[in-house]
DNA sequence: ACTTGCGGGACGCCCCGTTAAT
DNA sequence: ATTAACGGGGCGTCCCGCAAGT
């Protein structure tokens, strides 16, 4: 039988990172606020315009109360790292616990994408200044090429597991996720510059693409 | 007939900053050098880990020289993009000034651009850089937007010319054009955290694929 | 006759302090435990490199803690000073209770105060960092004051009883021992910068050119 | 025949450093002028209370300024040293100067030194923290021990000629500018608590007892 | 009595982009 | 074209309370 969940958590319990970074350890405390709040400053004004007595400010407090939690500005970009990537698991499990066939699932999954990480300029603007600290930061690059794995392979399971039923038609699997997955980067860094591209407007056009890349639709 | 002179010096006159990036007015004197040896630090180390002093260093000059030629840092910045921005160009224009055919042209430049765009490690950093820095300056990021619609004017002319006298086949070329350009986007954003993704062994690779994208060979 | 209880008594009655340098209120409690510990931590690093969070840990509690115990840093320091005080009283009266003769009296403490004031690289550091916040610092000036005073005296009451006992030949008691003392910090002040002169090998020639200067031996 | 600039220039050839301690490179100039600041505000408030800014205003220039001079607060302290170092023996050398009897150079310079090192309230208070510093700081010890050489060397000199010419009768020339040296810090330490000590009223009387450890008087 | 977690200002050093003087 | 000077913060750290638990 068909079972999401048993496709899901078949790699999800190998991947041990996706797990923590679904159920963060920080969730719920103080620390997590910080983080919140600074992910908040920096999709706004980048990380090197957002001081430590912004975000402590962000958090209602001061900095002697947010270097308790954090022992540096790194550690906190880092915690804002997490934080993002938490949030897309998240968005990504809620989005598709209740469904079964695989490929609506990835239906679902492409269009929360588009939405939560090209549409919303938040998320898009974030994640930009994370990858540019990535070119010379070697923690904050195994940080994200290891959250862009744990996506891939979300992608991939489910690919594979429409494959195996029949449900999708491709040559090579991890090609075309692959394939998607760049389309869906490109659009991103495109759209720092052609803000446009990625407006509301073009939702829906663009989640077709990128799901055309997966022989959907 | 077909003449690539006139066809690329048609639209180039349209568009006078692309004059600008060919001929640049800085070309050769003092500016042009401490542009180019900025232009070679921020890639190296990244905008902001540069300081003033350091370009001057590179130039063999002191601050006060350096102040003497550029008014600020965000000009010096500016003049690395240029000089960025020039180097394209001119690598274009050499590399398809005797060549008469366009979808050998394209062939030329779409391999050229791998090259330059993607597997030079300096220039996809340096360009990383300047796509963050876009996100929240204004003039930064029209630089860049008139850089790149220059680039896709240059694609789409030669496959427009292309289709129009029937050496390539395509129903929409300007989205081609597009989805061949975000796909080149997405493989430099992905070689961030993924180098292997643009090292030199991919070259032929990531240049048939963009180049399928374009329905050429 | 001559009973070394009485003659130390007869000023340490006078010198209250003394008494609370020996019986110190704090011994044995968790105060003197944290007192202890930060005795040890500045005789390492020095007063500054010092951080309450250190001396808590040392301790083995939280700075909470400390804090309870006492008040502010300054107090802590103040303690410390205690006990590298009372350690040196302790181990005067230690080392000579069993004697009678105040001139073999005399040999012991001066030989134990070579020992412990200067070849101790500890109690060395120690005190150099003390006379230097002493300079800026009142409270910590007359303490160490009352503290030199008390061990001045408690020659100055050996060396009397010798020469009122025709046991040693000194024109001048006072001045003697303040020479003697004078000699003694000239040793520990030349130290600082010149390790050789306190290392164990000269333990015996500078005990033994300390005791000529009381006309000993 | 006796020439005290010969005896002098002799060994003042072989040690360099003192040249450089007389003749300093920076006398003069912004650094220089910074650097006596420095020295002031040390003697007077201590290392660690001043700042940057209080030497800057010092100076009547700005914290940039003082940064463009010194590239750390460690490089105006070690700055601040060598004003001190100069200053000991330009006052050395200017006071013997015109004078041929090594034994009435000694008592000169012994007269000048209590003086300076001693009485001199500024000095003694700056010596005090620059050995507290060297406790923990190798640079600094360094700094201090070349110093205290040179001054060693500068005394022994002058006794050995004196001996040698028959005008002072010492067994061990070197034995006893050490322990005179040794008095000399002994009364430094001491006066950090018993101000008294070296208070004008005692020049005098020291300036006989160190003399006397010479032989001399 | 003693601990813990957390919060709060203050400020020091360092560095950087930028002008005057010359 | 250059040396020298200028302010303006940022990060990090430190010393210190405060509340609640045990």
């Amino acid at each position: 039988l068909l079972n999401g969940n048993d496709s899901l958590g078949g790699y999800s319990l190998d991947l041990n990172i996706l797990d923590s970074m679904v159920h963060g350890m920080d969730s719920g405390n103080r620390s997590e606020y910080f983080a919140a709040g600074a992910f908040g400053l920096f999709s706004q004004r980048g990380l090197d315009a957002v001081t430590m007595d912004d975000i402590a400010a962000a958090g209602e407090a001061t900095k002697g109360s947010l270097y308790w939690h954090y022992k540096s500005k790194d550690e906190v970009i880092e915690a804002a790292c997490r934080h993002y990537y938490r949030q897309w698991h998240k968005d990504a499990q809620r989005g598709t616990a209740l469904i079964n066939d695989p490929v609506e699932k990835l239906r679902i999954i492409v269009s929360k994408s588009v939405r939560s990480c090209l549409i919303d300029e938040g998320n898009r603007v974030f994640t930009m200044e994370i990858l540019a600290r990535a070119l010379h930061d070697n923690a904050t690059r195994e940080g994200w090429r290891q959250f862009f794995e744990s996506v891939r392979a979300f992608y991939l399971a489910l690919v594979e597991t429409s494959v195996e039923l029949g449900l999708l038609k491709l040559e090579n699997p991890e090609k075309a996720v692959d394939v998607m997955l760049s389309a869906m980067e490109g659009y991103k860094l495109r759209a720092v510059f052609e803000p446009d591209l990625c407006s509301k407007v073009q939702e829906s056009a663009i989640t077709e693409h990128l799901l055309s890349l997966l022989n959907i639709n």
